[in-house]
DNA sequence: TGGGGAAGGACCC
DNA sequence: CGCCAGGGTCCTTCCTTA
């Protein structure tokens, strides 16, 4: 495994598709050769295409400064280099997996698919820094087929040959209006893409491609991270198996073994048998119909769903703490279960599994590794009914996560998938690989985020969310397109009344209220309005009332700028396909009437709470103030407003599968999300014995009521665990930021993950802050009197205004975020001397 | 100067 | 023939004042 340096970066990356390497081993009998892909469909849309310095020495010998020092012990330096060929290997490394079962890495094909299908990057020509391969051809692009396949379009599990079934789709979908919105938001990705792309050859060029001197500095990175790993806890992740097509199975087992699918509009599930002809959640109902004539189609019933979550949960709670994240898929910590019952965590997974499927009749895989997010990963691997163990060891963690493909890492999406390829990051080992270029493009492409996944690292505390870290409720409807503004107010009407609905039942009300509505074009818009800050409202009547204003303001923006020639966004007349509203800013007034009654410390405790959840953010301060009722507006003559639906009726009464002629959208049952989620907005609409109406805040439903007694504790504890620098630093697998700063992190991370890739900012800042950077030139902030150092514009206040400003002036390609630029468009290197003087100074970019 | 608000996105399920 | 959800969270970039 000697890195050669021949082999190394440019090779892999110039686009000469690191060719042969038959890469997947034996396991699946997936097809699809790269070769194969790219010749039948066109290449990447991209037109740059990063090109490897020639000789970076990246893999050569520099030999990483191990990054664990501390702790692992044996830890062989080789180990943790990086490979070669990264995409070569496979599966089941040594160390890496032990899991429970015996069927390795699986052969399900799905690691398998999204590697193979990921080199939009791979097929580009030469390895000249830009070259331009315009996919205007008729053939759509392949980023756009992929976009078009859907979020699992690299997933589905083992199934006919993925070329057909985009084929399909994108037969059915072409010359829809939702086609061409694709195409459009493709057309700028390929854009942001190919800007950043030349922004690192440029940055490249300038170093006469030696990037010894960054790779250096992420090794540093790389160090401290290693620092923070934990290796003593065992988290498990449990997601059942096609949730909700299997609770159906249960209730009808003449559906086992059929292809059916769960939903009308939009598939929010597929059965396993339904997958194999590429249907997928989230695919529209039509279009499954094209790749599955035979396909069933059968309504949601979340009431069901709901009571087959809550079975699952309360076993689960008899191994460990739990954090629901769904309806489907919970954390739960292994940790103490395993050493009382003297059982290895793979044992306990089995027992726990198997457990599920006997008293539920639902089969559910499970993930188990010292962290969150290895756990949540190791999930799929073996997904239909199986498990998989990754051992608690830096070797093992490492060897399992630089196998991933980078899609696979939790938080990264189609987008970020897409950045990172045109960058030569396929698998989460070429983070490593191309550390020194990553670190050139270290903001926009999440740094250290990228290399906490390429240690393994993740959260390893499950924290169960509690009610008060809710941060907002929303309804939003589809609808088939219309311009006709009373029919809108009427829909607005009715979300308002099911928004007031979902706040009456799950107790909360909020001040500030967004709008958000979707052109016909797919393109959409939110508009808000926070009152007073002691303002909450919860009703309906304050609901329509400002959501009407914002959108008759909306409408009225629109106008203007039609006169004034400009075209607002989805054309000159405003055609809707979406009405939604969100209250946010919430209060809690089911925490605030509890603790009213139950103590006097009410306000003390709910004060501390809100103050800790919400970090940074001061949601809470008056709320004990404002009466806990509600204010200024009175429900007076809502009842009116709401009762007349005639005109169009219930929607929720329709039953329909697809959007009904004109009226409305049924909410219920034409679009149904993706799983769990909408449970419970649906429940809601089920009647729910459920309070709340949204998922995990439902899933979490007991819990809630405990917050209300316990959540000082909690908010101690937590405060005690955020003191741990350690903890801090993993804790939030998914937030990239923060990390090293353990000072605000209070950590109230629930159960949802979230992760980006980009946000580096922070972190970097601080980084910066530590040392003196001597390629950081660039950044050179400007001091003193804020004056432009091209034009010598001079600046009130705002560093980051010059910044902007300054960047202009070195916008070689789009407007697109600009690079660093900033001040020192002359510094050469002078920075060196003065040390960033601030975070903010380091920040001001962009 | 820092915080809050507003708007837009990316991601998850 | 037409045709692609809905609930949530977090992050970032303005922008605007106290």
């Amino acid at each position: 495994m000697a890195p050669s340096p021949s082999t190394s970066a440019a090779d892999l990356l110039a686009g000469s598709p690191p060719p042969p390497v038959p890469r997947l081993a034996s396991t699946s009998p997936v097809r699809l050769s790269r070769a194969s892909q790219s010749a039948s469909l066109p290449p990447s849309t991209s037109k740059f295409r990063y090109s490897a310095p020639p000789e970076d020495a990246s893999t050569t010998s520099v030999q990483r400064p191990k990054p664990s020092p501390p702790r692992s012990g044996p830890v062989k330096t080789s180990t943790l280099l990086p490979r070669p060929s990264p995409r070569a290997q496979e599966p089941q490394q040594a160390g890496v997996s032990s899991y429970g079962q015996s069927s390795a890495w699986k052969g399900k094909g799905k690691e398998v698919d999204s590697s193979v299908a990921a080199p939009a990057v791979a097929t580009v020509p030469q390895k000249r820094p830009f070259t331009s391969t315009k996919s205007t051809g008729p053939q759509p692009a392949e980023s756009l087929l992929r976009r078009l396949g859907g979020p699992s379009d690299q997933k589905a599990g083992l199934m006919r040959d993925k070329e057909e079934v985009r084929q399909i789709i994108y037969e059915a979908s072409k010359n829809s209006k939702y086609f061409i919105a694709q195409q459009e938001k493709d057309a700028q990705l390929t854009l942001r893409v190919d800007a950043l792309v030349a922004r690192l050859n440029r940055l490249l060029a300038e170093r006469g491609g030696n990037v010894k001197a960054e790779q250096a500095r992420v090794d540093e990175m790389i160090a401290e991270l290693e620092k923070t790993r934990v290796l003593t806890e065992t988290i498990v992740v449990v997601d059942a198996d096609a949730f909700y097509a299997s609770c159906h199975q249960r209730e009808d087992p003449s559906l086992v073994g059929t292809a059916f699918a769960v939903g009308g509009g939009v598939l929010t599930t597929a059965s396993y048998e339904a997958r194999k002809y590429g249907c997928s959640s989230a695919m529209a109902g039509f279009v499954a119909k094209k790749l599955c004539p035979h396909l069933k189609f059968i309504s949601l019933d979340f009431s069901l769903y709901s009571s087959c979550s809550k079975s699952i949960m309360a076993i689960l709670r008899q191994y460990g703490d739990i954090s629901p994240a769904s309806l489907d898929e919970a954390y739960c910590s292994l940790t103490d279960y395993c050493r009382r019952e003297k059982v290895t965590p793979a044992e306990a997974a089995e027992r726990m599994r198997a457990q599920v499927l006997a008293e539920t009749g639902l089969s559910v895989s499970a993930g188990v590794s010292p962290n969150a997010m290895l756990s949540k990963v190791a999930a799929d691997k073996n997904k239909p009914n199986g498990q998989c163990v990754i051992d608690p060891t830096p070797e093992a963690c490492m060897e399992f996560a630089g196998g991933l493909p980078i899609r696979n890492v939790p938080g990264i999406g189609r987008v970020s998938e897409r950045i990172l390829q045109a960058v030569g990051v396929h698998t989460v080992a070429d983070v490593y690989r191309l550390r020194g270029e990553l670190f050139l493009i270290r903001n926009e492409v999440g740094l250290s985020f990228l290399l906490r996944a390429y240690l393994g690292l993740g959260r390893t505390t499950i924290s169960h969310a509690d009610r008060s870290q809710r941060k907002g409720i929303s309804v939003e409807r589809t609808f088939h397109s219309e311009s006709n503004i009373a029919r809108f107010y009427k829909r607005l009407e009715n979300i308002a009344e099911a928004l007031a609905g979902d706040c009456e039942k799950s107790q909360y009300s909020g001040r500030t209220i967004t709008l958000k509505i979707k052109t016909h074009t797919y393109q959409s818009i939110s508009r808000a309005k926070t009152l007073g800050s002691a303002i909450y409202f919860s009703d309906a009547r304050t609901f329509y009332t400002e959501g009407k204003k914002l959108l008759d303001k909306e409408m009225a923006n629109r106008r203007q700028m039609i006169a004034r020639g400009q075209i607002p966004k989805g054309g000159k007349d405003f055609c809707l396909r979406l009405i939604g509203l969100r209250l946010s800013n919430l209060r809690d007034d089911k925490a605030t009437k509890d603790t009213g009654k139950l103590d006097g410390w009410a306000g003390t405790r709910s004060k501390s709470k809100a103050a800790t959840n919400s970090q940074g953010k001061s949601k809470v301060k008056k709320e004990e103030s404002a009466p806990p009722d509600e204010l200024a507006f009175e429900s007076g003559d809502l009842d009116e407003e709401h009762n007349r639906s005639d005109l169009f009726g219930d929607e929720d009464d329709h039953h329909s599968l697809g959007f009904d002629d004109e009226d409305d959208v049924k909410p219920t049952l034409d679009g149904d999300g993706d799983e769990l989620q909408q449970l419970n907005n649906f429940i809601r609409s089920s009647q729910g014995e459920h309070p709340s109406s949204d998922q995990l805040w439902a899933a979490v439903g007991d819990d809630v009521d405990l917050s209300g007694m316990e959540g000082f504790d909690e908010d101690s504890a937590d405060e005690e665990d955020d003191i741990k620098p350690i903890d801090t630093t993993h804790k939030p697998f998914w937030t990239a930021g923060e990390s090293l700063n353990s000072k605000k992190q209070t950590g109230a991370g629930p159960a949802p993950m979230k992760d980006r890739l980009s946000f580096e900012s922070k972190r970097v800042k601080e980084e910066m802050d530590e040392d003196a950077d001597f390629f950081i030139v660039e950044d050179e902030p400007v001091v003193g009197p804020l004056k432009c150092p091209v034009c010598e514009k001079s600046f009130a206040g705002s560093e980051v205004a010059l910044s902007a400003h300054v960047a202009s002036h070195f916008d070689d390609e789009e407007p697109v975020k600009k690079k660093v630029k900033v001040g020192s468009s002359s510094s050469a290197k002078s920075v060196k001397s003065v040390k960033p003087r601030s975070l903010k100074d380091m920040f001001a970019r962009r």
